[in-house]
DNA sequence: TTTCCTATACCGTCCAGCCGGTACAGTAAG
DNA sequence: CTTACTGTACCGGCTGGACGGTATAGGAAA
């Protein structure tokens, strides 16, 4: 793996175990295993680092509700389908929560979540297109936001299995 | 208005006109109209004050809450629809986002979100006592997180009444 | 040698928390 | 009445440390 993408690897885990104010240019240097001159190379500030942050993100969501839409039957809600699957799968950015490119992002400089607003104007062109209910679908994806929210902060609505069953719900009403 | 009170005051205005990185004793104490001295009088850390922040938020909440719960008439799903209208209320701390107390308590110390988890397990317990059907409560509860969530991030799945629309359509699976 | 990558040293700034003070009550003895 | 004392509210300077960013040198590969 690129050093680069070390980095931003490391970037990641510090938010999500040590919180978003411990993310420094040093402590990103010592995780990775290189100096902070080494860092200040592949990424010439602090923001910068974080837009790649985002980047990644973006990236893994997009290649998760690809995967996911694959597996999706055709038919009618198969992008909203696909979003809800990609929002419970354990191995997705949605858990592990990877996002933490997002708090770091709204916390140090609010501009840098302008290309996560384009994936979700993206989304939502999607669902739009083979959502015969709009709101219905509008609701779901929200709620998928919801869930992922509540991932972020530590909060918890529900437990494991009442996850689960908000999951299959949502499935239910996509049919 | 008590001191203390306009510290707090200050402090959310900071994190909501500047960022939550602009938040500093300094900033809080020079908009409050005192000194840091002052600031550090009533609450003798950082920690503490956004404590204070939290406490003011989820005092707000409550109260919201409350006052829709009055409003709305009796009858099954009476909780979930009081949250659905507390949600949508343009002068609620949903809107105008107070709530960047969370974002500070989040990012500063994951701890102090704890008081929020608290405010969420008393929510659920009156959901659960007057839903006939708790997966479609959890569901629309989960979608109000949602629409928190993209308005604390500035992030818009949908415009102005698109929000409209799903608040209505939210209702109504509160019938 | 040139290019790519990394390390070290350093600067300026910002900020949390500390602390010695001030102003101004109230209050109680003399 | 007045003096002496006490507690509350607030001020503002200081310090030690952290952090972002710069400059520059070292070294490996091609």
């Amino acid at each position: 793996m690129s050093t680069r993408e070390r980095i931003i690897d490391s970037a990641m885990a510090i938010v999500r175990d040590q919180g978003v104010t411990k993310l420094t240019l040093d402590e990103a240097a010592k995780v990775a295993g290189i100096s902070k001159g080494g860092v200040l190379y592949h990424f010439k500030s602090k923001d910068d680092l974080i837009r790649g942050m985002v980047q990644r993100l973006i990236e893994q969501c997009d290649q998760l509700n690809h995967e996911h839409y694959q597996r999706q039957p055709e038919g009618v809600y198969r992008w909203a389908r696909t979003l809800v699957h990609a929002c419970f799968d354990p191995n997705g950015p949605a858990f592990d929560p990877v996002g933490g490119a997002l708090l770091a992002a709204v916390t140090v400089n609010p501009d840098l979540v302008a290309p996560i607003q384009a994936m979700y104007d993206r989304w939502m062109e999607r669902i739009k297109s083979d959502s015969p209910d709009l709101e219905r679908a509008g609701l779901i994806c929200t709620a998928m936001d919801g869930v992922y929210f509540q991932r972020l902060m530590g909060i918890n609505l529900s437990d494991a299995e009442g996850a689960e069953r908000l999951k299959r719900h949502a499935l239910d009403l996509l049919k």
